[in-house]
DNA sequence: TCAAAAGTGTTCGAATTACACCCATGG
DNA sequence: CCATGGGTGTAATTCGAACACTTTTGA
């Protein structure tokens, strides 16, 4: 019979996959760690879990603490747990993604935990199982970013549709038609033409736009393709 | 700076929501909780991490406890970290759901959990956030087999289109057009064609098929809406 | 013979794809 | 004036949705 046992207890803690988006390129924020075991090496930001906060919590703060930023967009990704994963000593970690505007982090610098961003394509080696957990990150955002509008939360709040698409782009590592990808996106009715051009990529300018924020919450969910009017069902 | 500590030791459990259809509606296996806190109240199957066990071993084995099946889909679903969601002792819980056949489950029953099976559409009140869990499974369920063919998972070696039909309309708790049905699955080219009949349900009888393992595994991960070509992703 | 469930096709509109040229401007 | 990136339209096809009648047979 299970019952409550001191013997089962372990650590818990959070590492944080953090993506940027320059505005040609996706990247991840990812740490020199400053203590053993492997000191020197990179690393995810992390932390242990304390007695009084939840998950999301712990998750908030973590990244609160490498970016300086709150209210980001943030998702638990998967726990892991393989026994060996921490050499020192059993830890269980939850594993969540973050999508920042990165410009919004370069005035936070912090370095303290000498961070850095590295491309999605050029990452060095991490530490322990992080780098299942930038993987796993990878596949989950272009998983989810297939069926929702999740990208938008990688880009200032004025952005150009070249730089959307070469987001989406890079994410999915392939080339799309731009007249069909505007296509699309314009029929979303989520973006909201502003008067002013992006002139630093090219001489004619490209239109800035922006997000429109009530249809983006209104629009946040909506997927399905197996099952008809997905709209209708019941709940 | 963060350190190694003994102070945010905890307990890590693993909950399973466990599905399965009956042929006409989705059914969730519950035990009655025979010990402290909340003992006599339904429940989830769950159980505690042991040291040298990873959370899918774990989930495999609390699974198999209660069912005495092994090799069942199983996947994890999220971790419930609030602090007080166990009232005698801090405890993360990773839940996984698994996707049985009911049958094979029945040959196996074990009376000591006294478990039951309950429509999905009128469960008793659960312990701790159980209640939640199970929402959250019911709802990935939904997202996943919108894109997936997982549904199959639940069903026997044999079975009729109109028993699909049923188990995506309670998935979705919507009506299915039979012939745009029929011809969605047949598109696929998962379903193999037998020869016997299933007549319990009609005078007219109804073909059993069976799936194609084979295409079953091929096909699995194919979804894809925001991306033109998904088959032409450079990986 | 008839009730009850199984099985079968067609038509229409919407969505997706493929495809190529002109525009604006800073250097 | 021209090189560079930004922006625009159409035709063909595919895909999804709506729709109703015939078949089988045990009771």
């Amino acid at each position: 019979m299970i019952e409550y046992t001191k013997e089962s207890q372990m650590l818990v803690a959070v590492d944080c996959i953090i993506f940027g988006f320059d505005g040609e390129n996706l990247k991840i924020l990812l740490i020199k760690r400053g203590f053993h075991p492997e000191g020197g090496k990179w690393s995810l930001m992390g932390g242990f879990i304390e007695k009084d906060e939840s998950l999301d919590e712990a998750a908030n703060k973590i990244l609160h603490e490498l970016t300086g930023l709150k209210g980001v967009y943030l998702e638990q990704l998967h726990a892991f747990g393989n026994p060996l994963r921490d050499p020192m000593e059993r830890t269980i970690s939850i594993a969540y993604f973050a999508l920042i505007d990165i410009h919004k982090y370069e005035r936070q610098l912090n370095d303290h935990y000498h961070a850095e961003w590295f491309l999605t394509t050029e990452m060095p080696n991490l530490i322990f199982d992080h780098n299942a957990m930038v993987e796993a990150a990878k596949q989950r955002i272009r998983y989810k970013a297939a069926l929702h509008p999740i990208l938008f939360e990688l880009l200032p709040r004025k952005f150009t549709i070249p730089q959307l698409q070469s987001l989406y782009e890079g994410v999915y590592n392939t080339r799309i038609d731009n007249r069909n990808f505007i296509r699309k996106l314009t029929s979303t009715g989520l973006l909201i033409k502003l008067e002013e051009k992006d002139k630093s990529n090219s001489k004619k300018g490209a239109f800035y736009f922006k997000l429109d924020k009530k249809k983006y919450k209104a629009k946040f969910q909506a997927f399905l393709n197996f099952i008809p009017n997905p709209e209708n069902l019941i709940s």
